[in-house]
DNA sequence: CTGTTAGCGCATTCAT
DNA sequence: ATGAATGCGCTAACAG
């Protein structure tokens, strides 16, 4: 920068503010000074920039990309930081409490201008660092029943599966199953099933233990909650699988007894993933807009950087119901 | 930093070195060190630390990441790089030349340690930069037939092709058709076909247009195939399609077909999707590991970084012919 | 509109 | 084994 301080004849104080402040440097030098940069080929230190000024990176903590939708909800994110000159930094991995503490601590030595976390920080350690530090922080979860560090964009997991529940309803289904992975400490799950279960209520359906079964994420876990669901009640017309890989499961298992979907049994899904809109028949199902949650977390992160507006601290992105031939 | 030294009586320096030199501290000093930094909490700033000293930086550019295997990738190269204490550096998107120039121009401006790139930069303006400011950089791409900048890490789709259409033969099929989506600029799509040819040329069977197509890169494309193919050539016992997503198409039309797959027709995809270990018949198709070409992507460069070894400047990653029920 | 001064937090170099 | 001085490249704050 020096250099082309001297190249050009003025201070290098005038390069910094050519290229960051156009508005503050006469015309004519802003000229000057912007072709010598670009005859010597000059690109600007951003570390030294970051000491100084304000930093553009936005540092992330994410599970593994090759899962669901996160690689959706990256790129919604890299999108964003690329239109507004943040960069991001990427941590990315299947993290134990201890791990992201390290993963968050690696992260902050980068001195982000703000982080982006999937799911809720667990660990003491790392809630603490973030609060001393107090780094902007957007976490991306379920919204429903949890108190974000700082601030937080999600999806209603209760208001998805409720919405799904109910459109099943609309379309004539009585006698509704509901089918989930191992629900344990997980949150979506949870509030998909409450979701269910209300929406059940609300109709007038009874939520009965009968019509729900928990079995292991594989599409064989699918085929097997078809058939305990069936055997238990023969009446059973619709299954909401609580996710899009369940539903596959459950499809295939059909073709396999030779029945027709939807009309022998309809199914429905969650998530949809690519498959879903490729088989046959496709799969009816609930769509994340995940790209959107990753642009989202990213603007709410500058919202409050650049000051503009007074933040709200939760953002619920929107789901919607897809339906497909399944049901 | 200076805050820890002060609270244990020592100097700056000597806090930095326990940190980067522990064994240059006496044991005791770095204890009490360390002791106190874990006590305030602090997280050295490795913005200051990179203008420094080396860059702990590594830039990447990829495609988006919802397509194919890049995830997969992309998770490679982010545990080799948290292995070693490097952070990742994300631009993702579909860049147009200039753009990937800005991309490439955005990355540089961090001092990175390295850079890594998905497919040649083609951009004579990228080349020049990278050129110029001598950063290491890994290309991942078809390692045939290309000039690197630096370094390359790939796969032979020449290899992969050849090796499938060999294994076909080999069980039995002699009238191998080959189906791609639109081959136009795509080097890894043309060293496909060309392996697909020349294997046929070494097993005596004449590679002859009559049994190759061009389809648009969707399941419908894959079902088209089918039909042309088959309308050409009535004996035609196998189709290899250069993607798995024209397979899985094909597939499809089979069923429709009334067709015994593979006992009417048997079908070879390419990728491996999720889904070809999925559906029925399950898929038989040439997997690469992309998540050990971004893990080699890594150490390639570290090791140039490092300056172990004297390093080779090309590295071909395996693939390998994963055989189900298809074909 | 432009320049001067000072310092961000660390690590290299040279001393002790 | 430890420390002092110096500077990495940039920009905030304050002149002019």
């Amino acid at each position: 920068m020096r250099e082309i301080a001297l190249s050009v004849g003025v201070a290098p104080i005038t390069v910094s503010r050519a290229l960051k402040k156009p508005s503050s440097v006469s015309p004519e030098t802003r000229r000057r000074i912007l072709q010598a940069i670009e005859e010597v080929g000059f690109i600007p230190n951003q570390l030294a920039s970051s000491m100084r000024g304000a930093g553009r990176i936005i540092g992330t903590v994410v599970p593994p990309l090759i899962n669901s939708g996160i690689a959706e909800q990256v790129q919604g994110m890299s999108d964003e930081c690329r239109e507004r000159g943040y960069q991001l930094l990427l941590m990315q991995g299947d993290f134990s409490p201890e791990a992201e503490d390290e993963a968050i601590r690696a992260l902050l030595g980068w001195r982000p201008a703000g982080l982006i976390l999937q799911a809720f920080v667990q660990g003491p350690v790392a809630r603490e660092m973030l609060r001393e530090t107090g780094v902007p922080v957007v976490e991306i979860s379920e919204i429903r029943g949890n108190e974000p560090i700082d601030m937080a964009v999600g999806v209603s997991n209760f208001d998805a599966a409720h919405a799904m529940t109910a459109h099943l309803a609309a379309k004539g289904y009585r006698c509704i199953g509901f089918v989930s992975t191992p629900i344990h400490g997980n949150d979506r799950l949870r509030q998909r099933r409450i979701g269910y279960r209300q929406a059940m209520a609300d109709l007038g359906l009874s939520p009965v233990p009968e019509l729900e079964v928990e079995v292991d994420i594989t599409p064989q876990g699918g085929a097997e909650a078809l058939r305990i669901l069936t055997a238990r009640n023969p009446r059973l017309d619709v299954i909401f699988c609580s996710s899009d890989t369940l539903a596959i499961g459950a499809v295939q298992e059909c073709h396999r007894l030779g029945w027709k979907v939807p009309g022998r049994l309809a199914i429905a899904g969650y998530g949809d993933v690519d498959l879903a809109a490729q088989l046959h028949p496709t799969l009816t199902t609930v769509r994340v807009r995940r790209y959107d949650m990753g642009r989202r977390a990213v603007r709410q992160l500058l919202r409050r950087l650049e000051g503009d507006a007074p933040t709200q601290a939760i953002v619920a992105v929107g789901f919607e119901i897809i339906e497909r031939e399944s049901a």
